[in-house]
DNA sequence: ATGAAAGCGCTAACAA
DNA sequence: TTGTTAGCGCTTTCAT
């Protein structure tokens, strides 16, 4: 690890750097014979330098695999060139979850960002604390926010959208709101899966999923008015809190089974809930969908995989991931930008106990 | 979302910004009525400054929630204080890939990165562009580097490493390698799965991975190490590359069975390719563990509840983010820092085919 | 078509 | 203990 570096110094005859002491717009400039300002216009593509003078300029960078620096660059031009990601759920109970929901949707996120030519900093700032997210463009760190999740942070973000501050959140949208929101159609995605479920001929359903977290909150009326078509009365025995984490939905399911209720179906608010929910049904002897027939909720890539397959909710992360960052962008370029809510679409597949015969699985369509 | 402002703008006598014009350093000098280098050093906690004054300067600082920018601070101090996670795989074919491994590690890694005080850079650079991942340091983005997977980027992080730049990668320890690396004993975990496997009776086993990856040809080695103390031949029909997506793991496995080929067990290199697996063996009827015992790697949170629940070779990713990051920090401070191998734990569960009576369940220990 | 000079907001000598 | 003066590396008037 001592020579190598030396050898290939020796190669290239100008060696801008071996280790340290980067090469400048003003070495370029001196190497080309012009000055700075001449660097930076032909650079950023002004028309109004010389082919010729800008064809040196270029092959100098190339050979010194010069780059311009954006911090630098950022503190004159006023901006940074990067927007934030917040992921309050990514820390509850100072443990990381996993939902793969987050990931598929970040990495949607990821993807547009960087088309746009920024970069994405990932933050672990709590819902608590959303001075925390302001303070990373107070700093200027980042030209923009996206919240994955409003959870409880509700208020801060009010404020921080008061303040003008460039941000969009993934989450629900809530009256009187005045951030800007993308989001899956909460109550009709619910709404439609129970009906499903009631069309099978369950009952009693059970409601899996916290309801201090907004979205939850949404699918829970969603579920209500389900039941309501039908004329079935919402029983609070039925209504079980849960955390997001496998542990807890299982922790959850099981003291349900053991409190003695009855149930036919349960309709879980992720597909991670579902999962586990299904687990500890099994674990007591009951099938799933013959005894019981479970929906979740985001249509995860592993839904498809799991056994039973999972009918549920699918949530469209792609465009969810895109028009977040889009929004965001027509924010901080000054445009105007509305909330927007995303259809939802049901995943009919064998946890349910539909129509056997259609049962989805992955690859067979 | 036009009032709101004015009417909070009102409460405050200073008001220092209602949508831009955030205050700066030289504005807090002025109205504490002493120079900008007296704020600054206020601010780092120099001892040389008054502590009247510097009362006077916190007061203003928190009543006008002043921040330092970091933009320019870090132009001035010659660093970012923020470090940039590349994720080589989260973009195999243009498709985002969710293997929660991932998230899990990444979970843990932004915690060690807030806990020494950095941000943290998500880049969705490639495994082809290192020089991308060069940039990032060049153009003053980040500090120092984390590939999670060296993937097919092995000769360009060499590259990166020989220039001195800081990187640390997770991945496989190999021969002559000069960037350091944080990884779990992926040939000794790989070895006492196949081995166990081998101990249940089973041997005629399926090999799920793709080669080319670093990390899966030491998986591989522990595999065939494994069968050798056994004394078997291992058979190439056996030997089935597919890459980490829930939908190849599929495809390899449902092609592996339409060949009519006959095995009795399955080492998977992942969890979700393990689930994929068992979800194709269950759809011709395979009963797992019964005709097929499945061996999983990763030990993501879902592989306790899946159906049968999975064994499989688990590797710490609260040690190892940790580990990722503390080596960086040593190397940014200009400290030495080796390469580790995390040892792993075989994690036996229902689906091997194990001691049934022994069966871990969620929970139950 | 190009150069000189003035900053972007901050820190760090060097003086006082 | 505090202020003054230079920059960090770049962009951008304003001249030429």
């Amino acid at each position: 690890m001592a020579d190598k570096p030396a050898a290939t110094a020796a190669t290239q005859e100008g060696q801008a750097r071996t280790k340290m002491g980067a090469v400048k717009m003003d070495d370029i400039a001196r190497m080309a014979g012009v000055s700075k300002s001449t660097v930076s216009r032909a650079l950023s593509g002004s028309p109004l330098v010389n082919e010729e003078t800008r064809a040196r300029i270029q092959a100098l960078v190339e050979s010194h695999s010069y780059r311009v620096d954006t911090r630098a660059q950022g503190l004159r031009k006023g901006h940074t060139h990067t927007i934030a990601v917040v992921i309050p759920l990514l820390h509850e109970h100072d443990q990381p979850i996993s939902d793969p929901f987050f990931l598929e949707l970040l990495g949607h996120i990821a993807d547009a960002v960087a088309d746009h030519g920024y970069d994405l900093l990932l933050s672990k700032i709590g819902p608590g604390r959303t001075n925390g997210m302001a303070d990373l463009v107070d700093t200027g760190r980042v030209d923009g926010l996206i919240a994955i999740g409003q959870s409880t942070a509700h208020l801060g973000l009010e404020r921080l959208a008061a303040r003008g501050m460039p941000l969009v959140v993934w989450g629900a949208q809530l009256p009187e709101q005045h951030y800007v929101t993308v989001g899956s159609d909460n109550r009709a995605g619910a709404e439609r899966a129970v009906a499903h479920l009631i069309a099978q001929g369950r009952r009693r359903i059970v409601f899996l999923g916290q309801r201090t977290v907004p979205e939850i909150r949404l699918r829970h009326e969603g579920y209500v008015a389900a039941l309501a078509a039908a004329g079935i009365e919402p029983d609070p025995a039925l209504d079980v809190p849960t955390r997001f984490a496998s542990a807890a939905a299982l922790t959850a399911m099981r003291s349900l089974i053991a409190g003695g209720a009855s149930f036919d179906a349960v309709f879980a608010c992720s597909d991670v809930i579902a999962i586990s929910a299904i687990r500890a049904l099994q674990d007591q002897g009951l099938k799933v969908p013959q005894d019981v027939a479970v929906v979740g909720y985001d249509d995860i890539q592993m839904a498809a995989f799991y056994n039973p397959a999972l009918t549920t909710v699918r949530q469209d992360t792609a465009t969810g991931g895109r028009l977040l960052v889009d929004l965001l962008f027509a924010q901080i370029a000054g445009r105007p930008a509305r909330s927007v809510m995303l259809p939802t679409e049901l995943v009919v597949r064998a946890s349910c106990g539909a129509a056997l015969s259609g049962t989805t699985t992955p690859g067979s369509r």
